[in-house]
Parts: structure tokens; sequence; C-alpha cells
DNA sequence: GAGCTGACAATAG
DNA sequence: GCTATTGCCAGCT
């Protein structure tokens, strides 16, 4: 029963993006695609960055642990420019390069 | 109230 | 292997 549950879990995908991403370790970053999908969507990408936007200011979200795949930064918002979002990181104590990438493979966090 | 945009990812050609 | 297109849904106009 409850079939129309599911209509709940569109709304529950926002608050699902928002406990992941506070539940990812200090000195962790993770990729949109594995947040959407821990959340729900595996194409939801898309959606992380746009929840991200509005609401890590609102639940202060540590939106600079959230990276594309490629392990680099893909902020284009002023307001979340990569310097500062590199700065960030690196006082989680995460090494960025200087073209900042960070290394997934190092740094990953894959809702562990 | 309805439509468009958008911090990406995956699939297809 | 690279390029182009599609899909996902919340938030804003």
């Amino acid at each position: 029963m409850l079939a129309r549950g599911q209509s709940s879990s569109r709304r529950n995908f926002k608050y699902k993006v928002i406990q992941i991403v506070k539940k990812i370790s200090n000195g962790r970053v993770t990729t949109y695609g594995t947040v959407a999908t821990l959340a729900g969507l595996p194409r939801g990408g898309r959606l992380v960055g746009g929840i991200l936007h509005f609401n890590s200011d609102k639940y202060n979200l540590p939106w600079q642990r959230i990276i594309n795949k490629d392990g680099f930064i893909s902020t284009k918002c002023p307001e979340h420019m990569k310097a500062l979002q590199k700065a960030l990181l690196e006082q989680e104590g995460i090494e960025v390069s200087s073209d900042f990438m960070i290394d997934l493979d190092k740094y990953g966090w894959w809702g562990k």
C-alpha cells in the first residue's frame, strides 16, 4: 500500500542528499554521481548540484567536498569559485593540485 | 500554476 | 577514443 508514497521520494531526494553530504567524513571528498546514486538517482548528478547550490548555505553543507567524477571542481558560480573550494579543502586536510584536481583514489568517499 | 534552468553522469553513435 | 545527446528533479522566474 501507500503506492503514492513514491511521491514523497521526490522530495525525500533533497533531504537524502543533505544527509549524505553531511555524513561525509572530514578530509574526504565525493562526486555528484555518488551522492545522487546514494540518494536513489544514478543520473541525478545535476540535481545534487542544484540542491547543494541553495541548501549548502541553508543547511551549512560542505559543498566543497562535492566534485565531479573527474575529481575536478566544476563550480562555475562566482560564489563558489574554485579558489574558495580549494582553500576549504586544504583546511580539511585534503591535498588539491594546482589545477584544482583532487585525488579521488586517495580522498574519495563512497558512502561509507 | 506552469515552464525553464542547472555545481553532472551515463549511453549511444 | 572522442563527441553529441538524453535523463534525472529541485528551485527560481
